[in-house]
DNA sequence: ATAACTTTGGA
DNA sequence: CCAAAGTTA
């Protein structure tokens, strides 16, 4: 028996407790892995300097390395990662006939176009007499996993988490051992070499500069310090001037992390009644519950999840959409939150909350466009939970949010960043302004502008629109939807 | 020989 | 989590 097969790295960018990798190890004598740099996304991107390339690239690296130590402690003389720059069809066919591989094992994806991708990579195979498996890897369950005692699945979060949480076994945790099997790690074809950065077309961006870590052995640094906040993280998420969040969202993009990993983590403190814990778990079930939604529902890409929610008539507002682009809306945590994004790509997860609603609820905007705005900048941009998040914000979603019940930006500045720690790091210019017109400074009489030498207008803009007036018209633009469902 | 305990696979 | 197989005193 001297079959062998090829894994197909995709989203899953390590080599511990990765399920299509466990399964090859397991079933074939000699294991290849690949990872292909797709023209068809990368070519897509609109512009040659993108932090997402740039972390993906060095986490390619880390992902060789690793596989080389791993073959290496198993005492093999394999290990390596083959890369390729290609569209998938083209590279994985080749590849695999190059190799005479049986079989090419992945783990699955979830997104309408990547299951269309993987349908002409397994068709490509196939015409080869080659196979093509998938394994369940990136969520915790799936979507046929959780479901209501009718078997059909769930649209509303709450009942969804209390299945989720009692399937959640210590089994569906579990990691995939692959060391003990990494001895099938097969020898890269001789002459197989790293593209730079450069090789692929792109540039460097400030991703060293953030000093976000990367590679799976970035992800572990990040759960090392988050571990001891974990406790406090109930309370602490909400401020995003607080370290108070885990930061390894773009490990769960990139698979350089294992979510049964973290939930394994988590639920075994939420069940010695770790609060936080629980909290973050909750969280993580968000995840699995989005990945669930885009898999029954694909039409939420470009359509509301409750087709009525597309009577809705958004506007057009060009010089609005520039200035919340921009971050020069005149609402400060607004604006600091999208300077946030421009600059490290990241955003903290109650800002993405608050500007998505301002977004949409004050400035009339279609959700889609703040969608594929985050789509552009965020560096853990995922389409099932970025596409669920703007539609609970813009109220057209599954277990959205009211659409009669709209955020206050100044409120949720005032409650979230009482003392303007955040709006100070990202908008200097306000850094003279008392902490009681931080969240407002419109609201300042002209003296008191004199006072702290803001001039609004130069300084700072002044606020685009009137929240007031604002929320009178979006409760105009929702109201011949009928009334709401429940008033609370 | 066998009950008790450990390891492994299951996906 | 459970079942099956392997290990131990």
């Amino acid at each position: 028996m001297q079959a062998s097969a090829l894994v197909w790295l995709r989203r899953d960018l390590r080599c511990h407790d990765h399920a299509a990798l466990y399964h090859a190890l397991r079933r074939f004598e000699r294991v290849y892995c690949v990872f292909v740099f797709d023209t068809d996304i990368l070519d897509a991107l609109p512009t040659r300097c993108d932090r997402r390339v740039e972390f993906i690239h060095a986490s390619v690296c880390a992902l060789d390395e690793d596989l080389r130590a791993l073959a290496a402690r198993s005492g093999a003389p394999g290990g390596g990662l083959i890369v390729r720059h290609g569209t998938a069809v083209q590279c994985i066919v080749q590849l695999a006939r190059s190799l005479g591989v049986r079989e090419v094992l992945a783990n699955r994806d979830y997104e309408p176009a990547a299951l269309a991708r993987d349908r002409r990579v397994a068709d490509g195979l196939a015409a080869c007499g080659i196979a093509f498996s998938d394994y369940k890897d990136q969520v915790l369950l799936e979507q046929g996993e959780v479901l209501n005692q009718l078997g059909q699945p769930y649209s509303v979060f709450t009942p969804y988490k209390r299945t989720w949480l009692q399937k959640l076994d210590a089994f569906q945790t579990k990691p995939y051992p692959v060391e003990r099997h990494a001895h099938h790690l097969a020898v890269p074809p001789a002459g197989e070499r790293l593209p730079t950065l450069a090789d692929l077309g792109f540039v460097a961006t400030n991703l060293a500069d953030l000093q976000l870590p990367v590679g799976s052995r970035g992800a572990q640094q990040l759960l090392q310090d988050f571990l001891p906040r974990m406790a406090a993280y109930k309370l602490a998420r909400d401020f995003p001037g607080r370290k108070g969040v885990s930061y390894l969202s773009v490990h769960l993009r990139f698979g350089t992390v294992s979510i049964r990993q973290l939930a394994s983590l988590a639920a075994r403190q939420a069940a010695q009644g770790c609060e936080g814990a629980q909290t973050w778990l909750s969280e993580l079930a968000w995840r699995d519950f989005y990945f669930m939604i885009l898999w029954h529902h694909p039409h939420v890409v470009t359509q509301a999840f409750r087709p009525e929610y597309d009577r809705v008539q958004w506007d057009d507002a060009p010089e609005y959409w520039q200035a919340w682009c921009a971050a020069r809306t005149g609402y400060p945590l607004v604006d600091a939150a999208m300077r946030q994004l421009l600059q490290t790509g990241y955003m903290h997860n109650r800002l993405r909350m608050v500007v998505a609603s301002f977004l949409t609820k004050d400035l009339g905007i279609d959700w889609r466009r703040g969608e594929r705005f985050f789509a552009q900048h965020l560096n853990d941009y995922d389409l099932a939970a970025n596409n669920g998040g703007w539609q609970w914000a813009a109220s057209t979603g599954c277990d959205a949010q009211p659409w009669f019940r709209i955020f206050n930006p100044v409120a949720q500045s005032q409650k979230f960043d009482p003392d303007g720690r955040f709006i100070r790091r990202y908008l200097p210019e306000l850094a003279c302004v008392p902490d009681k017109h931080l969240h407002f400074p419109a609201g300042m009489k002209p003296l008191e502008l004199q006072a702290c030498g803001l001039r609004l207008g130069i300084d700072y803009p002044l606020p685009v629109v009137d929240h007031a007036i604002a929320r009178e018209r979006t409760l105009m633009r929702f109201h011949f939807l009928g009334r709401p469902r429940e008033a609370s």
